[in-house]
DNA sequence: CATTGATATGAATCCTACG
DNA sequence: ACGTAGGATTCATATCAAT
């Protein structure tokens, strides 16, 4: 499949055509169906400009949904079965969203706000200001693996967990593209700080990732600097063109984070493996961390205190008056006259292990 | 009907009994469906006692669908036609809910966000943190009138438009009920700042609000002490001696602020009022802000330039090139010497009428 | 150049009482 | 129910002109 490419035409029709488990991740920014009526005016007389288009016209909201319908299920056969898929709205169709994917049987991961400080505001004061957007964040079913990148999403908010409320500004001032005559193209055009968080947080470099609405492009210049691969749908020929010329003059970053070297795995050496190569004995005395004797290793991998015979885990567990813990973190063996960190010793196996590699 | 009260008993039955259009306000907590997978730890091994109560427990999701269609039909045909509808949720149900209100033809007016500073966090590192939860309000019908306390809700916001997203503390601490053991008695109690924001919103004094899902009470004390009536139900016995004991305790709170004292509207005296009251002279001469004459009243209290005679608002927006225009703030006349507003003439008329009535 | 003030504008289910 | 007259209502930010 030709990466890196705008497909212009029919979002379903195009759909169809993909393969089975075909892309890693899906951003979706469907049309709201707002429903808006007559014209609004601003508390100074003039008229505000929100969302008319043609494209966002549906007969009813039974009709929504038979779109929506269509689209949603297409994505979960295209989807790789670790895949997962973003679909943004607000409030006039979010609830539609929702309820459909999950009885296409998604599961529901999050839903994420999109929390604007600078919303338009409520003119004639009629309702809370809407200052929100909504995206739902799906696997492709119950038990579906799916990559997060926890660390990474961590890292990049102070070293605290990252939330389900994100604070991003709306798109305006030089990141808006607009027309000659200083007219906004796009009446929804999304920040493109928000996809950039999408795609950091839920996909790995070199990812192909679908953007079915694909609009002037903004999750395809996201990929592009994240060095993620994109295709995008789009029906507007307008749109298509600006969003090339836009993505043309992204530029790729590289480095750590975006690589994912945050996410890296530490090694996954069983107790047999470290008998194997010599670096635990048969009935190796562990300790805990204030060097008091625990207990002794036994023939398959238990260990053996007085009372019981237990897995590390349990036993450490056991010392803690815990229900579980991992005892990787708990025990010491004593090594050339030092206490050394069970743990430690799996990292050790590794470096044995690419020694060999290199013979 | 009986107010201040609490219905022991079947949620759904009770609700059968209660006339149409009854109820000013609804607010509904009910289950969440969390399909909780077994046990959650705390990355320290101790059990996280989260939701597993026999009352959030569910066949399938249609059955959730089956149960949440049938109570909040009998919410619609309870509510009065000006009356409004609160329900919470995450997102396991929030868009069963939602997408059910909408087909059942309820009006959604907003989705709140429920934004938590203090949230449980994802011990596993698995997703985000789910640190809200979403509140969807509802006017019975599209086109229904509903209570909206727009001014209270700007003042008490820094005189700000109030927005979507709600930033409040979970309920912990002395709020939080506990019994002899210190165990929480409810597993989902909300904080009663939440509750009192909500019926502040919108609601009126006096109101009656009703709350299927009463648990403890939270509903029923924000209500008194804002000094409104409540019904609630709530199946399980200990939850309901608890919620009595609880609002028992609780004190109305009463001032201008909760009385809805902001939401009065100014004085609306009419031309024809001014003319009759001498304020105004036949054929008065109307200017601008910068003593420019622009048009003169006639006799039907249109105003009349050299080309049209309109109403004194087209005028106004007619002078500023805008679609509208109150004109109230746009002219003024020439009384005694100096240059009056004509609405300031309006207090004056009201001045007036008071003296009269003081004869 | 720095500061101040006026103006423009963004996914919007945006009035209501009365006849 | 429906049309119409009367009149109530905005926040944050970017840009640009003026000082």
């Amino acid at each position: 499949m030709q990466k890196d490419t705008i497909l212009q035409g029919n979002c379903l029709e195009i759909l169809k055509t993909f393969p089975e488990q075909s892309v890693d991740l899906i951003f979706a920014d469907p049309p709201y169906f707002m429903q808006t009526q007559g014209e609004l005016l601003r508390t100074n007389g003039e008229l505000f400009s929100g969302v008319s288009d043609e494209w966002d016209k549906f007969e009813s909201l039974q009709a929504y949904d038979s779109f929506c319908k269509a689209w949603l299920r297409e994505c979960k056969r295209i989807l790789k079965n670790n895949g997962s898929i973003w679909v943004i709205g607000s409030f006039q169709n979010i609830f539609r969203l929702g309820y459909i994917m999950q009885d296409l049987g998604f599961w529901i991961l999050n839903d994420i706000i999109w929390n604007k400080p600078n919303p338009v505001p409520n003119f004639k004061g009629t309702r809370f200001c809407n200052s929100h957007e909504t995206l739902i964040w799906c696997s492709k079913n119950k038990n579906a693996p799916y990559t997060f990148n926890y660390k990474t999403m961590k890292f990049l908010n102070n070293n605290k967990q990252e939330k389900s409320v994100w604070n991003i500004g709306i798109c305006i001032g030089n990141e808006r593209l607009k027309d000659a005559s200083g007219k906004k193209i796009h009446s929804t055009q999304k920040p493109q700080s928000l996809l950039e968080k999408v795609i950091m947080s839920s996909s790995k470099q070199g990812d192909l990732i679908l953007d079915p609405f694909f609009g002037t492009g903004t999750t395809g210049a996201a990929a592009k600097k994240l060095n993620r691969h994109f295709i995008g749908i789009e029906q507007n020929e307008l749109y298509v063109e600006i969003a090339y010329s836009r993505i043309e003059k992204v530029k790729t970053l590289s480095n750590e984070l975006i690589q994912g070297k945050l996410e890296t795995k530490p090694p996954r050496v069983s107790l047999e493996m470290l008998k194997c190569a010599g670096l635990l004995s048969e009935n190796e005395k562990f300790y805990d961390k204030n060097k008091n004797f625990i207990c002794t290793l036994t023939k398959n991998n238990k260990v053996k205190d007085k009372d019981a015979t237990l897995s590390i885990h349990k036993m450490a567990a056991k010392y803690l008056n815990k229900e579980n813990y991992n005892g990787w973190n708990y025990f010491y063996i004593f090594k050339n006259g030092d206490f050394v960190s069970i743990d430690s010793l799996r990292y050790g196996y590794e470096k044995l292990v690419n020694l060999k590699d290199t013979i």
